[in-house]
DNA sequence: CCATCGTATGCCTATATCGGAATGTGTGAC
DNA sequence: GTCACACATTCCGATATAGGCATACGATGG
């Protein structure tokens, strides 16, 4: 067997580097193809067949506008993503997540008794 | 070109689900290959080679423990995971995040006047 | 020193990628 | 209707994967 097809998850999906720039560039307003293309210094056609796994695991909508495609961010998409990382911060915030010591800070002004410790 | 390798990055490390599987296995503690290929119905091989990528991106360590080899996680190699995903906070919160949440409800409780707005 | 356990590595095949170039498709304009 | 533009899809080749299996490696124990 190969490797997981890239459309198969958002995971195989942002493992391309490209990819992942398209998606950063969406975040500011949808764009067309050929814009994306330009910008990350790709041919068209690669914008294109990016754009389209990004599609199909849900990461960009297209928006017909004219006879251009307007492309924007979905980022309901990274969501498991987002949620199978969170079971590490613990981990790698052993140099604390600012974050996180907001969230302690805040938790200590409200005076909330704590109801979990860290171990380990 | 192919696909990118699996041990050019964390993000294309974690493509792989069994991979991921490992590392949420080794947030319980150091384990040896045996135990780990055994719990997650993997064979010895495989569960080696994974563990050969996991540590090629830094996201695993090993530690010679007699004749067993004791893997362990090293979660700084997810920093740039979080922090690519960063960026899209704002975005799939749409529905808002528990955390995000909790601290809304703290930043009010603590009165603290508001210094950012979400805008979409 | 030799057997044995725990682990790593090598070889093989099928598969799917990314890149490049060319070409297909669809929409609007004149 | 035809041209021009924006975009999608196809064909090609090189690459490297994940899985299965056999086997090599290393350390410990007798």
């Amino acid at each position: 067997m190969a490797r997981a097809a890239t459309t198969s998850d958002a995971f195989n999906a942002i493992a391309e580097p490209q990819r992942r720039e398209i998606l950063v560039l969406l975040r500011f307003g949808e764009r067309p193809v050929t814009d994306l293309a330009r910008d990350l210094g790709m041919t068209q056609p690669q914008a294109s067949k990016h754009l389209r796994v990004l599609r199909e695991v849900g990461l960009v909508r297209v928006r017909g506008a004219g006879r251009q495609r307007l492309y924007g961010l979905d980022a309901r998409g990274l969501r498991p993503l987002h949620e199978w990382l969170g079971g590490f911060e613990r981990f790698w915030s052993e140099s604390f997540d600012r974050l996180d010591e907001y969230v302690q800070e805040l938790r200590q002004a409200t005076q909330e008794g704590p109801h979990d410790g860290d171990d380990q």
